[in-house]
DNA sequence: ATAATCCTCCAAGGAGCAATGGATTAATGG
DNA sequence: CCATTAATCCATTGCTCCTTGGAGGATTAT
């Protein structure tokens, strides 16, 4: 008995370790960022907003740790998730955090508050409108995470670029936005913005990471080595990227 | 979208927060008593075998964190966990801990490896079993948490006492025991025991925590103030309890 | 080879956390 | 009202972790 105590106590800091590898924003957002898509250390480091050695670092800790893996391309090091079961955690974790937290809750209500229920769209719904020729629907992520993995039949438009594509809208039939999490405010806007310019819009409740969660169809498009521009070092610090 | 990162960050330092209060193994400890059952702060300490003011410290970060709360009840101060979202985070955190790092596997192993699939019983099978009349279940968990929860039909034996009510037990059929959860190395202590004075005992190869989050029906015999035998303030620190 | 790119590793400071012991508050009982 | 039990609060010490800057390794292109 005594023995199992110690056992206990030794396993219980292997899973310490864990816990305080997802124990620190910069490295949730690593989480969040690979939870949509593989990506290279500088191309986290552009996204996350911190600087490159940091960002190396704080992978280094998500591998020790067993919740990241990586993958050498050329001079590139390609990073993704170790597995279905760490996209779980992650999700689990925020969504603990969302129901027990009350300042969670209000910080990711965003600008207006909670989407109003006529605006959002169930799973089960998005899958049975899929093949009607009616429905529109949209991934408003950016083009990577879209290649990684997609819902079939969506189209992608990232919501920079929505505005200016307004025109591939048809204005009569239905359109669903969707982007990475139930968190994710990406879809939220899209929606805004296509009322603002006429079309019925609805946007689906959760994200990406749910629909692979649920085991849910997904195809993706990937091509060897994303091309990611290739910009002076100098830059990466300042510009702020595509984070939220 | 420079704002939208601004919330991103303060919201990852919720999620943050959540993570950290589960990055200590003492915490984790509670949590996991806490997953069983009710408890109040010296009994905890006692557990975990840990000096008071640190427990009650511990339970404060558990608490701001928002994955515990806790009830008076005259003098006493209760704690349990503050909804089933979080059992399943720390069920999701162990279960990828596990599967990641191969130190904590070999560590759960315990002595003579891993048990025999022949020694384990699946959820769907006990289910099947429970009112056949045949097979005897075991509960071997402190009686606390029997009492708290426990499957339909089983019987309360903790392990320090299943040698000398030995004779409890009908030779002829067959008998299935069960702990904590997976990582709980009372059932096969149990089973090992049983085999020992001859009788057929497999174990159920999770535990009251998978059953639970499985939303299996589940006994409890509440009674308002667990009777915890009051003893001198003094040997808390020195005995080294039902930890495991 | 040499240079350029991408990333990792190393050292140092500063911030934050864990653990301990003693003092303080809350409730109960004589 | 005082004594006792139960738990929290507080201050201190030692330790770990975060962050940054620059040196060094691996790979590809010239």
């Amino acid at each position: 008995m005594s023995m199992s105590t110690h056992t206990m106590s030794t396993v219980l800091g292997e899973f310490a370790r864990v816990a305080k590898a997802m124990a620190n924003p910069v490295r949730l957002h690593l989480l969040d960022l690979l939870s949509q898509a593989e990506r290279n250390v500088e191309d986290l480091a552009v996204a996350a907003d911190v600087p490159i050695g940091n960002t190396s670092a704080q992978l280094k800790v998500l591998r020790d740790a067993g919740l990241v893996c990586s993958r050498r391309e050329g001079t590139r090091i390609f990073y993704r998730l170790a597995g279905e079961d760490v996209t779980s955690l992650y999700a689990t974790l925020r969504q603990v955090s969302q129901h027990r937290l009350p300042a969670a809750e209000a910080l990711s209500a965003g600008r207006g508050g909670t989407a109003r229920p006529a605006e959002v769209v169930t799973r089960e719904e998005v899958l049975r409108k899929l093949w009607d020729g009616k429905t529109v629907l949209i991934d408003v992520r950016p083009t990577v995470e879209y290649a990684s993995a997609h819902i079939p039949g969506a189209i992608s438009i990232p919501l920079e670029e929505l505005r200016s594509r307004m025109n591939e809208i048809p204005v009569g039939g239905e359109v669903i936005a969707y982007c990475r999490s139930a968190h994710c405010l990406l879809s939220r806007e899209a929606v805004w913005l296509l009322r603002a310019h006429g079309r019925c819009a609805r946007q689906l409740e959760e994200g990406m990471l749910e629909w692979r969660l649920h085991c849910l169809p997904a195809e993706s498009q990937l091509r060897r080595s994303h091309v990611v521009p290739a910009r002076p070092r100098a830059y990466v610090r300042a510009s702020s990227a595509q984070s939220a």
